[in-house]
DNA sequence: GTCGAGATATAACACCGTTATAGGAGATGT
DNA sequence: ACATCTCCTATAACGGTGTTATATCTCGAC
């Protein structure tokens, strides 16, 4: 029932929306009483929060199935497809995972801040990969990881809010551009003389 | 009266969160009925645009107020101060025009697009200037300066959300290094090696 | 077979957005 | 001055929401 629930619960805000998440409705879509969210998860905040971390975990293991080569530059535009991918696939979910606007009271957690700092790691570890390889001036990875995700994060939030469109093809005019940007601004000046 | 109720729903907004603003909640604020709403705006998401489209114009005041100096580039990290302090007086309203998540059904309109168009034209016109320039290097000024929005933007929902919390001093760290990455890799070559 | 614990269903409370309806205030026309 | 007409307001109602208390049920342990 648990599981049925979290099924049902993650359909219903992907498919319909926030405002499609009610207890009421989830209990009547799920063949239950409303009783059955309190006693399972304490209440439609809590459940909230475990889809997240759930969204946090599927986050994480797309990009873990992002595969390893020799060149950690092109790793990390593989990740950021990753990335995207995964926010394009379930927009609410990931609106929901970085929207500060609250769904129901929902705010954001430890438990599931500690999933989303995985993630996070694959990419420090990416980086690291990077800096550790010469194309990627040395610093700190994780600052330097950071500044990556916003700006992907950044681009990801205006495709889904609409506003990508201040241009013509957002993909080619500003996403992989400003991440080739970003990276020229972060490579390795002795590499990218020797080139 | 109208104004009196656009002002109370923005103290509400920013004080206690959207699950505050609720038209009954609103309306006893501001000492009428929940009628009142219905008369001068037709309905709760009808208030929030306007709210949100007022959010947009007080963004443009504030970019404008920028001073243009004879750096445009310094001009740029000056309006990347300006558009972060203005996130940060307002996050939940910040949170609104920029959350694909809806609040009461909101949905963007093309009216307060229009509004975020014209914010969007204040950084066309430095980037333009910084080409003008040859501080950057030439290219469409619309996509560059939205490359820059989408990675300030970025940084600044994550600043909202706590998730900037992964490096000790995000602004000193995350914030203004990847800016300057960012610029590094948008400027021109020219200028960069005669420096 | 009985007992006890956990999950479920029902009903209630207060709140929500929205709408229909009735009343009031103020301007306008004669 | 009176009547009318329009705009705004207040009240009440409808269906919906989250949440809680209470009662029932089911099922495993002894």
């Amino acid at each position: 029932m648990r599981r049925r629930l979290l099924e049902e619960a993650a359909r219903l805000l992907g498919e319909e929306g926030p405002s499609a998440l009610s207890t009421r409705r989830l209990a009547r879509e799920a063949g239950t009483s409303t009783m059955a969210v309190y006693t399972h998860f304490g209440g439609m905040p809590a459940l909230v929060r475990e889809i997240v971390a759930e969204g946090f975990r599927r986050l994480v293991d797309r990009v873990a199935a992002v595969p390893v080569t020799d060149d950690p530059v092109r790793d990390l535009t593989a990740v950021a497809t990753a990335y995207r991918e995964h926010a394009r696939a379930d927009p609410q979910i990931y609106a929901v995972m970085f929207g500060s606007a609250s769904l129901g009271g929902y705010r954001l957690h430890d438990e599931e801040l500690d999933v989303g700092l995985a993630a996070f790691g694959q990419l420090v570890d990416v980086v690291r990969r990077g800096m550790d390889a010469g194309r990627l001036r040395r610093d700190d990875p994780a600052a330097v990881a950071g500044q990556f995700w916003s700006a992907l994060h950044g681009y990801v939030s205006l495709e889904l809010s609409g506003f990508h469109l201040v241009v013509e093809d957002p993909e080619s005019q500003l996403l992989w551009p400003m991440l080739a940007h970003l990276l020229e601004g972060l490579s390795d000046d002795a590499h990218r003389s020797g080139r």
